[in-house]
Order: structure tokens, then C-alpha cells, then sequence
RNA sequence: GGCCUGGUAGUUCAGUUGGUUAGAAUGCCAGCCUGUCACGCUGGAGGUCGAGGGUUCGAAUCCCUUCCAGGUCGCCA
């Protein structure tokens, strides 16, 4: 018998291939044994086509197709035929394969878990046989996703005179922001490498190379714990640009995600995005990465408020806090009791002390703190929030910190919970005007809210020395759907500014030399303005795939401790290799 | 590091107030079945109730410790 070779993928079967000998190949989705017939469903990466073993068209291959098992692995030859029985919820199913010979190229063992979208199967056993749990069409068309994205991208920034530049995975540890991977050096005795956390510092020097427009998509490393959209190793989309300013730099990368947009999704994004500064999104979302495509902003009450007899506001507002209000609209009526006691059991976890609720009535106001509220502080809300009948109001008191982030992750969770947009809805905002510095809540002293070569808004120069704190960067972030997609800044190029930059960070110059040194001399060698960004890839493709978390995006990911659960790193190291790279582990520590 | 949810057959789950031999569905195995597509029918096998300890005449169930998975706060751009 001659060796079968595949002609055709089994999905792409239709009505026009009907007379022709064709030869499939591929794994046995299910087998329905009829008794004196035998219908397999073979499935390779493209879908399904119903093959028909038939004792009247072979009988040898009938003879096989009765031994067939889930996931065996089959080569088969045959005429692609009108079906008797259509099944139009397959895109294959007005046609199938007779099989006229068949080869059973490889045997499975009955796999663990079904390869089916919709199986419900524990996370750690989709991640122990990781390869089965990718077999499945939806995280085949994920994997796909994502290759056309980055597809997509090379292909923009190709035609933008973007040069895609390799940096090193080994490095330097950073002092700052997430904890490094550590790699230790055999040759150099008692020595660490780092993984990086961004290939930032390089590519600041490929701007100083004269390299002009740099990028690369190029995994990062972050010891820092997990989270739904967050693993230790991620994939950045990673962009820099030479005498550019902010407004280059938005322009081109906004054209950048519609054209990804437009490709992927065939949806038209409005240009210009829109632009909220930091400050605002906080004002009206109590978040720096609002999610625009709903209502519900925070309203600020306070005024309305400050001489009410209710202690909870009143202690409160002399103690220099805020009180913000929701207006959820028209859901008076669809939220018990028992429902607000949730929302409230919610928001303390943000670490707000209660959640004052005020439901509007035709005829006056349905609200516990009703008897604290004179007439007047009442109307005087529901101005500022727009209430009318049917209105459910939805308070928090306490600093502004607390209200933002009580009301603020509130807020996102109700327009999930109450359906504000649709599915197909992307939203992108510029959240502008990031603070420069944040304080250390520990230690009291200033950090670098983005890195210390962000670059301080020009007006805001004076506040280096006087005020630090109110000084707002040259930085941007770019939100989609409520998720930080990608972030970047301009850069500081002069040393004048660098040098207030790490006086206002409380670095000495030498420490400043210790910690960043060969990127100072660099700049002091002709360095062009520059600024660039950084796109988070897996999140980015987790939202254009619609899935609730970023593991579904990515072929081997670690858990929320991790670890692989398929290959069962990290492990201990045997003895001899623990002494050529000249590190103790204490005993105790190596358990396993 | 804190909090929350879960862990029972290959898989997904149920399991009452602590009480007989731990159940269902699906998968698997065997037999029958020529138009199924969640094929059908009959029968069968399949359990360290995550692990360890404790309370009790008796523990899947109560208590303690611990491991694993997920969510989240802290952390992290």
C-alpha cells in the first residue's frame, strides 16, 4: 500500500469538494459506532470533517475504524460525498469522507481531560497536560490571535522605519521598581545576572546609538506575585523614538492599535483617542485606567455635605476627606437590601468603612441616612448627580484615596454586573500627566511613580526643587476597556534635569553612578530627545480574545505560585552544579 | 505576608444533624445496533474523599496543621 500523504485540512471541506479523493489526516475528536457503520469525527487545527467507515466501501478499514479511540492519531483516503444527513452546525457538515483506507498512524492513552471549549475541566489539570488543553479550537484560535497581532504590529512598525533590535536577557539587576530574577554566573564566582524587567535602559541607549526608532517584542521578567492578568514572565511590545515628542508618539501608536484594530477585528477606531489626564480619571473614575465605555462617574458631594448631621460625613469632611456619590440609574428598584449589603461587603475590601446608599422615590428619598439629611442637602445632591425617580445613589465617605478605589473598582464592577456595554466595544483613552513621584508609605521618601529618567512636564521644572510631589511627568498610558494596555514616557536627555531628577529621589551623584552609571556616560556622549512605550502583548490579546484571564493567551503559563505545572519548574539542583555555580542552599530549603 | 473560594471515581459534581456497602452524570471496558453527529440499548469495572494528626463507639462530614489550584489586598507599570 502506497504511504498516504494529506491533501486537504479537515475544516475546509464544503459542498465544492464533493466527488473528489481526498487523503486527511489528523486526531479522533469522537467515534460513533453504529454497529455495521462507523462515524469518526477527525479534527485537526483548521475543525471537523465526519469520516464514514463502511463495510460496503472497505472492508479492512472498517475492520480498523472499529478499534479507533479518542485522539488516536489517523491518516485517511477517501471521496468527500454529499451527506444523506446534513448537519449545518458544522461549517463542514454538508459533506463527508468515505474512507477507503485508513492508517493508524499513532495509538492515545484515554486523555485526561476532554478537548472540548466548553469542558469545565480544573485549571491545574489544563495545565499539567498543557498540550492536550491547547488541542482545543478556542485556545488554537488564541495562539492564532496572538500570532496575528504581533503580526501586525511588525508589519506597522516596519513601515514606520522601525528597526527591531535584540537586548539582553541576561543583565544587570535593577535597584528599582519589581524584584529581579537572579541568574548566577559560573565564571565570574559569587557574581548575578538578572532577567530584565523591560529592556528600558537598552533601549534608551539605542536611541544614543542613533538607531532613531527602535522596537522589539520581547519577553520580561517580574518576581513579583501573580494575578489574573499578570505572569512572572510577559511579553512587551516595546517602542522608542528619537526627537520625538509626546504628541508624535500618541499619534503613531494610536494608528498603530487601529490598524491592529481594524485587522484583527475589522472595527473602526476614531481617531484621534481621546486624552483624560490623570488627574481627572481620578476625579471622575477614582481609577488612572477608566473604563469609558460606561457611565456611572464619581460625583463629588462633599460641598453638599459639610454641615450635615450625619457624623459619618460630617467627621469625616473635617478631617480632610471627601465623600463621592454613584449614580447608578434607574436601578432603584433592582437592588435589595441584601444586594447593597454586597456591593457595601465590596467596597471594604478596597478598605472603605461603609457604603451609604439613598434610593429616589416618586414621591421623596428611600435611604437609612435619610433622617441625618436636611431638604436642602438632599436636593443639592441629587443636582450635582443628576438623580431623578428610580435613581439608586451610592456613597462612600473616608480619605480620598479609600473613596477612589472603593468607588472606583465599584463602579467597574457594576457596569460588568448590569451588562453596560457590548462585547464588541473597544474603548481606548490617554490617560496624560502622571504624578512624577509617588511617597514611599514605609519609608516616607519619593519615589519614581514610572522610572527616574522620565522626563517632568516643562512648566512643572520649578516644582523639582520646591515641591516635588505636585511635579507631573511627560508620561502616558494607554487604557483599553479599563486595562492598561501599555504605558511610556519622554525621557529626560539633559543632565541638568537628571541631576535635579535624582536630587528630588534623594540619590547622591556617586549613588546615582553606582546604580546607573553607564547610562549617565552614555548621555553624555550626544543624546538625541527621546521618548517611547511599552505594550503589555498578553494583555492586550487576552481582551481582543475576550478571555477573563491572561493564561488563556499564553501556550505554557505558571501558576499563581509560579510554577509549571507541566514540566514542574522550579526544581532543586543537584549538588555538582549547586558548587560549580558556588552557591549554599541551606537543606531545610530543598524539599522536594 | 493577609483575606476569600475550591480539592470526593479518568472528568464534572452531589453527599442532609457525624451513623448500613460513599452516589449521579459523563468517560472507560464488554455485548447488541447501517445515518449517527451529546447516537441508542444492556451489562461491567472504576474511590488514599488532597495529605498528616486529633476528637469520637463511629469522620468525606467536627477541630488543628499542611499541600495544591483559583480570585483578591499588599506587592507589581
Amino acid at each position: 500500500m502506497e504511504k498516504l500523504k494529506r491533501s486537504h485540512m479537515a475544516g475546509i471541506l464544503r459542498r465544492e469538494h464533493i466527488g473528489q479523493e481526498v487523503i486527511l489526516a489528523g486526531w479522533v475528536q469522537k467515534r460513533r459506532d453504529l454497529g455495521g457503520l462507523i462515524f469518526v469525527d477527525l479534527r485537526d487545527k483548521t475543525g471537523i470533517t465526519q469520516v464514514v467507515f463502511d463495510q460496503d466501501v472497505s472492508k479492512e478499514a472498517f475492520t480498523t475504524g472499529e478499534t479507533l479511540g479518542s485522539e488516536y492519531v489517523i491518516i485517511i483516503k477517501g471521496k468527500v460525498i454529499e451527506r444523506h444527513s446534513k448537519n449545518l452546525d458544522m461549517p463542514t457538515g454538508e459533506v463527508e469522507v468515505f474512507v477507503e483506507e485508513v492508517e493508524v498512524l499513532n495509538e492515545a492513552k484515554t486523555p485526561p481531560i476532554y478537548i472540548k471549549d466548553d469542558d469545565q475541566v480544573s485549571e491545574n489539570l489544563r495545565l499539567k497536560y498543557r498540550y492536550l488543553d491547547l488541542r482545543k479550537k478556542n485556545m488554537q484560535q488564541n495562539l492564532k490571535l496572538r500570532h496575528d497581532v504581533t503580526k501586525l504590529v511588525r508589519e506597522f512598525l516596519d513601515n514606520e522605519t522601525f528597526v527591531e533590535v535584540e537586548t539582553p536577557i541576561l543583565t544587570k539587576p535593577t535597584p528599582e521598581g519589581a524584584r529581579d530574577y537572579i541568574v548566577p554566573s559560573r565564571v565570574n564566582q559569587g557574581k548575578f545576572y538578572a532577567l530584565p524587567q523591560s529592556p528600558q535602559l537598552f533601549k534608551q541607549l539605542l536611541m544614543v546609538s542613533g538607531t532613531d526608532r527602535y522596537f522589539q517584542i520581547v519577553k520580561c521578567f517580574r518576581d513579583e506575585d501573580l494575578r489574573a492578568d499578570r505572569q512572572p514572565e510577559f511579553t512587551q511590545i516595546d517602542c522608542e523614538m528619537s526627537f520625538v515628542d509626546e504628541e508624535d508618539i500618541m499619534e503613531i501608536n494610536e494608528r498603530m492599535m487601529a490598524y491592529v484594530l481594524k485587522n484583527i477585528k475589522g472595527v473602526d477606531i476614531t481617531l484621534p483617542v481621546p486624552r483624560i489626564t490623570y488627574e481627572e480619571a481620578m476625579d471622575r473614575y477614582g481609577n488612572d485606567k477608566p473604563d469609558t465605555r460606561f457611565g456611572l462617574e464619581l460625583i463629588d458631594v462633599t460641598e453638599s455635605l459639610k454641615n450635615s448631621e450625619f457624623k459619618v460625613f460630617s467627621s469625616t469632611i473635617e478631617k480632610g476627606g471627601i465623600i463621592k456619590a454613584i449614580n447608578v440609574t434607574g436601578q432603584a428598584e433592582n437592588f435589595s437590601r441584601k444586594d447593597i449589603t454586597n456591593l457595601e461587603k465590596y467596597t471594604k475590601d478596597y478598605g472603605a468603612k461603609g457604603l451609604a446608599w439613598l434610593k429616589i422615590m416618586e414621591d421623596g428619598v428611600n435611604s437609612p441616612i435619610a433622617k441625618f439629611l436636611r431638604g436642602a442637602e438632599i436636593q443639592s445632591i441629587l443636582d450635582k448627580t443628576g438623580g431623578k425617580a428610580g435613581d439608586l445613589l451610592l456613597f462612600v465617605a473616608d480619605d480620598t484615596h479609600v473613596v477612589h478605589s472603593a468607588l472606583g473598582n465599584l463602579r467597574n464592577n457594576l457596569g460588568k454586573e448590569l451588562n453596560l456595554y457590548k462585547k464588541d466595544q473597544y474603548n481606548f483613552l490617554w490617560v496624560t500627566e502622571f504624578p512624577l513621584f509617588e511617597r514611599d508609605k514605609e519609608t516616607n521618601s519619593l519615589t519614581a511613580s514610572h522610572h527616574p529618567f522620565t522626563a517632568p512636564i516643562d512648566e512643572d521644572l520649578l516644582l523639582l526643587d520646591k515641591k516635588p510631589e505636585d511635579a507631573r511627568a511627560r508620561a502616558y498610558d494607554l487604557v483599553l476597556n479599563g486595562y492598561e494596555i501599555g504605558g511610556g514616557s519622554i525621557r529626560i536627555h539633559t543632565s541638568d534635569i537628571q541631576e535635579k531628577m535624582f536630587k528630588a529621589l534623594g540619590f547622591t551623584k556617586e549613588e546615582a553612578y553606582k546604580k546607573f552609571g553607564f547610562l549617565l556616560e552614555a548621555f553624555q556622549y550626544g543624546t538625541p530627545p527621546h521618548g517611547g512605550i511599552a505594550y503589555g502583548l498578553d494583555r492586550l490579546v487576552m481582551i481582543l480574545a475576550h478571555e477573563e484571564n491572561i493564561r488563556q493567551v499564553i501556550a505554557f503559563p505558571k501558576t499563581q505560585n509560579a510554577t509549571c505545572l507541566l514540566t514542574d519548574a522550579p526544581t532543586t539542583i543537584d549538588d555538582e552544579q549547586l558548587a560549580e555555580l558556588h552557591i549554599n542552599v541551606n537543606s531545610t530549603d530543598k524539599t522536594s
